[in-house]
RNA sequence: UCCUCAGUAGCUCAAUGGUAGAGCAUUCGGCUGUUAACCGAAGGGUUGUAGGUUCGAGUCCUACCUGAGGAG
């Protein structure tokens, strides 16, 4: 999933990620949209989906990693979260039900539970805590959902978030309570917050076992694109992430040879595509020599075209790794991955 | 010809007579449920030239060079 924190994936127009990019799904974020615009307008609007033109499916964070990102301006009750904006310092309260609500008057696709992301590392203590507060605003969370639901609000699914820090133990513990209500999907957080690759995938192992293999688990936040395989590997199904589109931005493009960092001055005169095997209207209209000039320059035009390449990139090492796994060959495919991730370095 | 002002990093400019710095540019590094078109590091100097005063000169004095403005 692309992410589109406050109703747009930067640089990106609604054709680029429709007719170009051919995006199925988006993220966007509860805590940046009821800041602003915030969620009366948006139900007056017609609900997220209309406002931004965008018919396909939304999936909205519920602001819990915005409670750890801003932790500066934030405290943390059983009742839920109390905040200042950052955008101009007014104090706000988040809890499971006003976060359900919030996601309910977008329209959202796909909502998110309120939970508590802890920053690492934790003590055992702050992890167990955290994820017992978890499990309790999921379960008040699904309360919300289900009263709308009953009510005629239907169309919604509502994932809760297994937490736990670093404590394979307490993961599996925070997925067993989750299990208990029974929702559409699930999903793995407090991933990449500082922890080394190796203990995010082994958190990911974790859980794998006990979250229904028929319902969609989505992991958090992550990752590099050549990480993506290895979370497939281990059983998830979704993905979002910030660095295609903000790497783009600060000129780090992700090709099928590795990483191209634009700026480099060995691209000043590369008359060639950013990247051969790329469809994208980026690597088909443009050379590497001129993508560099319009970073240098810092023109908008180059956001807009590395996002769009970016973007295109990490759909397809998506679409590569279903085509594996469909015709049967995914451990191939990931060793093959995993060699070129070498070779790249 | 004379007068005034100015010459400091690639560029634009700082620096009581007391360790020559900044911004931009350059070359790199970073970015993982976006407070990020962002953050960080490094390289880069005979302070126009030659003398002088001084414990010590980018700074004061003299001459010259270059540029801008003014007078005639």
């Amino acid at each position: 999933m692309p992410v589109g924190t406050q109703a747009t994936v930067k640089g990106l127009s609604g054709r680029d990620l429709e007719e170009d990019l051919n995006v199925r799904i988006l993220l966007a974020n509860t805590y940046h949209l009821c800041l602003r615009p915030g969620p009366e307008l948006l139900r007056s609007m017609g609900g997220l989906h209309k406002f931004m033109a965008w018919d396909r499916a939304i999936l909205t964070d519920s602001g819990g990693f915005q409670v750890f990102s801003l932790s500066g301006l934030t405290k943390i009750t059983d009742d839920g979260v109390i905040f200042r904006s950052h955008l101009n310092g007014d104090l706000h309260t988040f809890t499971p039900e006003s976060t359900v609500d919030a996601q309910l008057a977008f329209g959202s696709d796909i909502l998110m539970a309120l939970d508590e992301c802890v920053p690492y590392p934790a003590t055992r203590e702050a992890a167990q805590a955290s994820m017992a507060r978890t499990i309790a605003w999921a379960r008040r969370a699904a309360a919300q959902h289900g009263a709308a639901v009953a009510a005629g609000d239907s169309g919604h699914a509502l994932f809760p978030i297994v937490q736990g820090s670093m404590f394979p133990d307490l993961r599996r513990e925070c997925a067993g309570a989750l299990l208990e209500l029974d929702t559409d999907g699930y999903a793995i957080g407090g991933l990449s917050v500082g922890e080394p690759r190796p203990l995010s995938l082994e958190m990911v192992e974790a859980t794998e076992g006990i979250l229904p293999r028929d319902r969609p688990r989505y992991a958090m936040g992550v990752g590099k694109p050549e990480e993506l395989p290895e979370y497939v590997a281990r059983g998830v199904d979704m993905m979002d992430c910030v660095m295609p589109s903000r790497n783009a931005r600060n000129g780090t493009l992700f090709t099928s040879a590795g990483r191209v960092v634009i700026k480099h001055a060995r691209y000043r005169d590369d008359p060639r595509p950013l990247d051969e095997n790329c469809r994208c209207y980026t690597c088909r209209r443009y050379s590497r020599a001129y993508l560099r000039h319009l970073y240098l320059c810092g023109e908008i035009l180059f956001a807009a075209l590395a996002t769009r390449h970016n973007v295109q990139r990490y759909l397809d090492i998506m679409r590569e790794i279903r085509h594996a796994i469909l015709s049967g060959k995914y451990l191939e495919y990931l060793g093959s991955a995993r060699s070129e991730c070498a070779d790249a370095e």
